[in-house]
DNA sequence: GTCCGTGTCATTTTT
DNA sequence: TGACACGGAC
């Protein structure tokens, strides 16, 4: 026991030892946080307060919740960590599965991520006919999910719904939760929602974990959403031993639902909380700190507190400004260069930035220049398309009521039957009340409005499917994988060669192996699977593959530098870090400005970038950066400007000197695209800015002739200005920002609410 | 039923 | 720029 504590400092030992009750442990960035956790368990454990299978701890993250574990593990010795140590949503599937019955949902139930919510929304829209232009699929997932996060039911979404889009999505919402039910499937956002449900309405079982948990304990508390808030709630309601800890600077969910009142009105939900703060960073030195602070000093929304550290000052952080994105990744793959020099290893630096669309430039430059990387989370595996496709065919197996699964690949490889044949067993499947196998196999059903031939190919289909569905109980998941490729012909698909139709539509030679590699690498997903866990069922690896995403398998490329969004990175650390875009209206970004007028939330984004670095620090921004094709003008985020002068050196590339560090001969200004870049001597090598005038330094150029252009839409629109939208019909218009081509207007449509709209696309007309 | 060119719209972060 | 829907051609 003894030795458990030793390494902690006083703070950290007085949050690990405090007595029963709620407490609220405010921890800082790098401040010991998991360890405080870790050895929180540890001790109840070692102390006898409580036995593994009595302790609940919740995370956000697999990865979170796998290092909690091991970490414990370490502490306490093999196979004596607690066992329900997981995400929220892993922790609400394992209750669901053992006690959903309640609600009246079955055991099997699938999970859909959030690109089946998305395809069975579109479904549902399809069957209210309701027109997808009007109704966005995705803002339809958003506000129900937001619905869902509020606990509130379609007939309460449908009563405050405002406007007639709002309206219509509560009538989506309703057939969406019936959809969900017809297919024996549960979204993301269920798997909170449902089980704070069963626990609501059912006292007895509610009861039964929160007598059978003694201690519940919450990592990374600031993230927690009210839902989430009710959940922990109930699960302590016999013996209120909570134990949070959270950071509120760290507070960057919001958008998810994620409240930080939770956080800071802590004492009101848990009355009698103490609470504990710890300040000591043992991560960054001491200049990164300073900034860091200052930083996050400019916000008002905050518990406060002010990190020090024991260590040294360190290096002043770095702030570089280049000229356009090009320019920004040259010069990151410049500093990998030296730091590499300096005796760091590739995985010592992480790339940061704030959107997954700046990754793409990035990558192009440090694979040009042979450095190894790594892109951590975003859009990857298990988002393509072939990993997808084959990972509906076994939900199918394992759930014949999966209606997504079964439309997605119903004609995945070709297999004639198209969207007439679909909707019409949809159709009858619908009107006979059966699943679409039965609905197939249902003798004359069918025939009744499909040609016979038609029939036979939907048939077949589905018997193959129960083939399988009978092999899955016998055959190791692998094993099944490999046969339904087999069988299927799934890799000659992918070659564009199967028979039965011309080859699909081209696709690069390079393209193709990749993604006959992704396919390769989901058996060995599913082989490893099998090792791990002896020989566990289809069910078991489709929910794990459903709660993982790629952010979570860190370990994978060792010997690479990393590159993730900001969000990803929260939660780890790297000796230096480089934070690209640092520029106004990109990080602050431009699309939460609505919310966050103050730019707290993203200010905190900031915070967490320059918190995950020990060492060094190199802030870059851009003057110019592509968007959609054309360049916008960038300033410096103000979040550069809080750092204080002391704590930073300045450093600006000449233009010129990047031309040839490395960078393919891109696009000059604008157009035409295939043309190398030319250097033309005595001039720069490309304009510092995109000049206001027609006529700029050095001629009229593409850009130029297009700035011109657009300019007249500044003279076009004024605040007040009535205007009528393709899609949105009438608006009003309530401010304007930006110029020329990057003139954005905020309009408010009667029926649609606000809208952001860059004017150079939005083909508005003016009404007056 | 399927292919493929054309037109349209507009960008955040993800368990 | 790039994802997606639509509609005409076969």
């Amino acid at each position: 026991m003894k030795d458990i504590l030793q390494d902690l400092n006083p703070a950290q030992r007085e949050a690990v030892t405090a007595p029963d009750g709620p407490v609220l442990v405010v921890a800082g960035a790098g401040s010991g946080k998991t360890r405080v956790l870790t050895t929180r368990i540890a001790w109840l454990l070692s102390e006898e307060r409580a036995r593994p299978a009595e302790i609940l701890a919740f995370t956000f993250t697999n990865r979170a919740a796998r290092e909690m574990r091991e970490r414990v593990e370490g502490l306490v010795g093999d196979g004596l960590s607690p066992r329900w140590i997981g995400t929220f949503h892993a922790t609400g599937v394992r209750i669901l599965r053992a006690d959903g019955v309640h609600l009246g949902i079955d055991r099997h139930f699938t999970i859909y991520d959030t690109d089946d919510t998305q395809r069975l929304l579109k479904q549902v829209l399809a069957d209210l006919h309701l027109d997808p232009q009007q109704i966005a699929p995705a803002l339809a997932r958003q506000l129900i999910s937001r619905w869902k996060n509020d606990d509130r039911d379609p007939a309460e979404a449908r009563a405050g719904a405002r406007g007639r889009v709002e309206e219509r999505i509560a009538d989506v919402y309703r057939e969406y939760v019936r959809a969900l039910r017809r297919s024996n499937a549960l979204d993301f956002d269920d798997l909170v929602l449902q089980t704070v449900h069963l626990l609501e309405r059912h006292d007895e079982v509610r009861a039964r974990y929160a007598r059978r948990f003694r201690h519940v304990l919450v990592d990374e508390f600031q993230d927690t959403n009210p839902l989430q808030l009710v959940l922990i709630k109930a699960l302590s309601s016999e013996h209120g031993n909570v134990f949070a800890v959270g950071d509120d600077d760290q507070s960057i969910y919001s958008w998810r639902g994620a409240c930080i009142e939770n956080m800071l009105r802590f004492e009101d939900y848990f009355p009698g909380t103490r609470i504990l703060r710890l300040e000591q960073n043992y991560r960054s030195t001491g200049n990164i700190l300073a900034a860091a602070n200052a930083v996050i000093a400019h916000n008002r929304r905050r518990k406060g507190k002010t990190l020090w550290t024991a260590g040294v000052a360190g290096d002043r952080l770095r702030v570089e400004t280049t000229g356009d994105e090009e320019d920004e990744a040259a010069r990151v793959v410049a500093i990998v260069g030296e730091e590499l020099a300096r005796g760091l290893v590739p995985q010592d630096l992480a790339v940061l930035y704030r959107t997954n669309a700046q990754s793409r430039v990035l990558e192009q430059a440090l694979s040009r220049a042979a450095v190894p990387y790594r892109l951590i989370g975003s859009l990857q595996f298990y988002e393509r398309r072939e990993v997808r496709d084959l990972l509906a065919y076994l939900k199918l197996v394992a759930n014949p009521r999966d209606r997504v699964a079964a439309l997605r690949i119903l004609n995945v490889p070709r297999r004639r039957i198209g969207a007439a044949t679909s909707a019409a067993l949809v159709a009858a499947a619908e009107a006979a009340d059966l699943t679409l196998g039965e609905a197939a196999a249902a003798p004359g059903l069918l025939e009744a409005s499909l040609p016979a031939a038609a029939c036979e190919r939907v048939r077949s289909f589905f018997d193959q499917v129960a083939r399988w569905r009978l092999a899955m109980e016998a055959v190791p998941v692998p094993d099944l994988l490999r046969r339904i490729l087999d069988e299927i012909g799934y890799l000659a698909y992918l070659e564009g060669s199967e028979a039965g139709g011309p080859a699909r539509r081209a696709e690069d030679p390079a393209a193709r192996r990749n993604r006959a590699e992704n396919v390769a690498e989901l058996v060995n997903v599913a082989a490893a699977f099998d090792e791990a866990t002896d020989g566990a069922r289809l069910p078991a690896f489709l929910e794990q593959v459903a709660l993982v995403s790629d952010a979570d398998s860190l370990e994978a490329g060792e010997g690479a530098v990393r590159l993730m969004t900001i969000h990803t990175a929260k939660g780890l650390e790297f000796p230096v870090v480089v934070l690209t875009g640092c520029e106004e209206d990109l990080l602050p970004h431009i699309a939460g400005r609505d919310e966050d007028p103050a730019g707290e939330e993203e200010r905190r984004l900031f915070y967490v970038a320059l918190t995950r670095a020990q060492r060094r620090v190199y802030l870059l921004n851009a003057r110019r950066r592509r968007r959609f094709g054309s360049y916008t003008d960038g300033h410096a985020s103000r979040y550069l400007a809080e750092i204080p002068a002391a704590l930073t050196e300045h450093g600006e590339e000449p233009a010129m000197l990047l031309v040839d560090a490395g960078r393919r001969p891109g696009p000059a200004a604008g157009r035409p695209a295939l043309e190398p870049r030319r250097f033309i001597p005595g001039q720069p090598a490309r304009p510092r800015a995109l000049p206001r005038s027609p006529a700029g330094p050095g001629g009229p150029r593409q850009a130029d002739i297009w700035a011109d252009d657009v300019s007249q839409l500044e003279v076009a629109f004024h605040v007040g200005q009535s205007v009528l939208h393709g899609r949105y019909g009438r608006g009003v218009v309530a401010r304007l920002e930006g110029s020329g081509e990057d003139l954005y207007l905020t309009v408010d449509f009667p029926d649609f609410g606000r809208k952001h709209l860059l004017a150079k696309f939005a083909n508005l007309r003016r009404l007056d």
